[in-house]
DNA sequence: AATGCCTGTTAAATCGATTTATTGTAAAGA
DNA sequence: TCTTTACAATAAATCGATTTAACAGGCATT
């Protein structure tokens, strides 16, 4: 039993195929087709549980109903729970999500984005590498309906979902001078992705309206989580007077904690922690790690909201739309007072 | 600037648009076709950089070289990992995935399955919810290569790849016992799938190996932690003689944590822990907790095996393959001799 | 009676590729 | 000279839908 197509049921029922396309496409009325015949062929593809085939729909119409979502890596938590609730989102609106990583890859992102081109998704949410500007506005030149999120692209005016990162950083890092501490350190992936930078700039703002001295590690981002535990932990000896850690990213965080671990360096008295992103680790972690929480729900929402709309409205008009969003600061006791 | 379709090229060329087909697809040897006019019409479409459409060709083809990847929860750090892994192999060999979470929802899986059919997937990863036999049998008398992990269906045969989960925690049971723990509790989540049963029954059989008295306690699964913490803080109440606890899968794992953590356990002075699936939460927990590690890498390298294997085949012969990995038991301090 | 206007339906074009069947030539063989 | 054969390339059918343009019949108008 192969699966049917619009001629055989149009064959079946003595009817034309572009009648029983009307019919399915809900312009029976408009096309003023006969009320007993409507019901006819709606009965009998009910029965033989009949589905248009999307590709050659798709090919006709243009439409996929396929949104294109380029997170950094799926196996990173944020990422994944983000990728979670988007999807659910968008299948509850009759989309579909196809994912992929990039590994902040600019030349993989190309492909990636080649091959959503070349699907002819409806939509992207991209989660940018750095140098991928020219792509990116490529896309929106042809009209396609993009969002980035967790970043932005300066140069680039686009639709965008962010937290406020500065604001964050900044907060949480007066909170660990307002507990007393004197010589914080800000651990971080280097990038110049502007959400770290960013985070960067609330910590450097803190530190100086606070008349302490800024000690910045950058440490290059590695598959391996060795190569990113090493140079932490080079680091953490090197400055024995250190006396808070404010670590960048989750991924930073978890291998700073590892670190930690096997220094056996006692929280929060031989070092006070936070870290942004907020995640069960550190939930979990004794003493529980401080952590800046991102309001995951509200992004994917967000996300989806904004894009919904550029999707359904044929958005010559609105030029671009940014929301900056909250993120909760948990205080736990790796920053309780010195 | 729009796309250009196989037509303009071959307007542009003054050739007809089969032999442009031919020589894009390889086949102008054994089309016989010029050299030269080879030649002339690849520089072409170098040039313009010509993409033939793919929607079109799946349509012609019935080939879409997408594999549908079904988890049941992306946001799951396991089913993450594994995604991850299966991703980055099927890209490396020309596919690409479309994935989505089943929920362990049957009639969700049941849409989803005909979402990937009706988008002409060339094959499909699965880890099956209970009650969707009769459409993965469907799928695979119909010819679709179809590869199963993390469990199988029983009365289903498929190719799967799993681990062996009776051995798993039957070995980690009984290094509680020799440990010297008597009162050993099994803590998992209700579930008529093979891979918990599996290793339900793996604790079970060592217990009773061990002359002990089995306590299992098995939770009902909720998206909200709170209704999965409340039932083990409850049994962990009543049942104050037990001296170690068993977790099924790293969910249950890390909700037991952190009702332990509520409740100021001592661990393993109080309770000794072991939990099924390793993840960074147990090993940065204090002390550090056993558990039980799947091989990531090797699920994910030996389902794009096996799948590619049946996609490269007309596979007539072979009837189904199974392929059970093992696992490694990492003892830490959570499971210290009594 | 000719014209226009509904009404209900459909034939045919289209989307952009692949694949089958066919054509036209030139050289080789009978 | 006439038929084969090999070679090069193409016209047309096909995949399964949507959409445009057309058509036939009935009624009202002028």
């Amino acid at each position: 039993m192969k699966k049917l197509s619009i001629v055989d049921i149009a064959n079946h029922l003595n009817v034309s195929k572009t009648t029983i396309s009307f019919i399915l496409n809900g312009r029976a009325q408009e096309k003023r087709i006969g009320k007993e015949l409507v019901e006819r062929v709606q009965k009998f593809v009910d029965e033989v549980g009949y589905k248009p085939n999307s590709l050659a729909k798709s090919l006709r119409t243009g439409k996929s109903n396929i949104i294109g979502l380029m997170v950094e890596d799926i196996s990173n938590p944020f990422f994944a729970a983000i990728a979670r609730l988007i999807e659910d989102r968008a299948y509850k609106n009759g989309y579909k999500i196809i994912y992929c990583s990039t590994d902040n890859d600019t030349s993989k992102t190309k492909d990636l984005i080649n091959m959503f081109r070349d699907r002819h998704v409806d939509g992207y949410i991209i989660a940018p590498p750095e140098g991928i500007e020219e792509d990116i506005s490529s896309l929106i030149k042809d009209g396609m309906p993009v969002v980035l999120f967790d970043r932005h692209l300066p140069n680039v005016s686009t639709d965008y979902v962010e937290i406020d990162n500065l604001f964050s950083t900044y907060n949480a890092t007066m909170h660990l001078v307002q507990q007393g501490y004197k010589n914080i350190a800000f651990v971080t992936f280097a990038s110049h992705q502007t959400q770290m930078q960013a985070r960067l700039q609330g910590y450097k703002d803190a530190i100086k309206a606070s008349g302490l001295r800024p000690v910045v590690q950058e440490i290059v981002f590695d598959q391996n989580e060795e190569l990113i535990m090493g140079p932490i932990a080079t680091f953490l000896k090197k400055n024995k007077n250190l006396d808070a850690v404010f670590f960048g990213t989750n991924h930073v965080g978890t291998c700073g904690l590892k670190v930690i671990n096997n220094l056996g360096l006692k929280v929060p008295d031989d070092l006070a922690l936070i870290s942004f992103d907020d995640y069960d680790v550190f939930k979990l972690f004794s003493p529980p790690v401080s952590a800046i929480a991102q309001p995951i729900e509200a992004i994917a929402d967000s996300v989806i909201t904004v894009l919904l709309n550029k999707l359904n409205t044929s958005s010559q008009h609105i030029s671009s739309q940014s929301i900056v969003l909250k993120t909760d600061f948990n205080i736990r006791g790796s920053s309780k007072a010195k």
